[in-house]
DNA sequence: TGTGAACAGTTGTTGAAAGAACTATTTTCC
DNA sequence: GGAAAATAGTTCTTTCAACAACTGTTCACA
């Protein structure tokens, strides 16, 4: 079943460049995310820090001075990290954030945000402000919501009940 | 001068989980831009393609029987590939593009998709038509078509105009 | 005509992602 | 109360991406 005719490319109608539309969707999501996100690599690379792990300590210090176990950490992150280990050892080795085991369950291992951290942050604070402008500046407050809520529709289905990333 | 007065996360007011609402515009397109990815990596996946590699061959496959130098692809490509060279090496090792050196410009090197190549092409085709179903089928043409005027305008003023990667 | 600049790719190194397999701890439940 | 399952992280290995330095080729122009 499902014979696959060759050349069946269904281009030459209304998307010249693209497959279908959806590609043509999905391919400037995947171009403005690159290129918004190529200002935070130029920001963040000058401190040795990634966007995920900027967002990390953003969350750490939101949460602050509560603590968060490191795979609730992960769950509220913007992409799954496979490698939340690994990315935590390179903060905690700069001191920016501290580990614990407590005893009353001595599997999870609580992360918090150190003075130093909070300090890296608030050194950042400015420049991220002018990031941010460079950024979306340029849109009005009504166009970043309607984009906003455009984003969320299209990804509603496939979100991930399990990830409370953000207000539900 | 640009006093750090600590704390002024300017939090609290609209925007309660982000430090500006031009944050919160890029998170979502990060966390969307992720999701719909994840689909795509599952796909290409399978077939030991990454979507980069995957919007090469397309590419190449537009062109053709044309060639495109080495760069003139990587321009095209969605975001900047700064290892073109080895990219293309696991592309051409598996048989799926050809590389060729010109005496008229013994610099450049044309790349070109094989009938291999364009045979794994029409192979996923349907397996992609599905995912892009999969992606954003939920989302009315209309509703597409504002996502992609809006995700143009977000990006316009960081668009690179050496890079060509799209009409215009 | 020949020297320096521009161009097109390549290579080398280092660091970080992906995924699976593994260890340690706690819970479940018969 | 003890085996099996679930939970929370870690480690291993392979692969991939970033950045810079390098080679080879052509062009500009004195």
């Amino acid at each position: 079943m499902a014979q696959a005719t060759p050349r069946n490319r269904r281009r030459g109608k209304q998307h010249p460049h693209f497959d279908s539309s959806v590609q043509e969707v999905f391919l400037q999501l995947w171009r403005t995310y690159d290129r918004l996100k190529s200002l935070e690599d130029e920001l963040f690379g000058q401190h040795q820090l990634s966007a995920q792990q900027y967002n990390a300590l953003r969350l750490l210090r939101s949460a602050h001075p509560e603590t968060l176990p490191t795979l609730a950490l992960g769950r509220r992150l913007i992409s799954r990290s496979p490698d939340m280990t690994r990315m935590l050892d390179r903060l905690e080795k700069r001191g920016l954030i501290r580990r614990e085991r407590r005893t009353e369950n001595r599997r999870v291992v609580e992360i918090s945000i150190t003075a130093a951290g909070r300090l890296l942050l608030d050194e950042l604070s400015d420049a991220v402000s002018d990031m941010h402008e460079r950024q979306l500046g340029h849109l009005s407050k009504a166009r970043q919501r309607q984009l906003i809520e455009l984003l969320k529709e299209a990804r509603q289905p496939l979100e991930d009940e399990t990830c409370d990333w953000l207000e539900g």
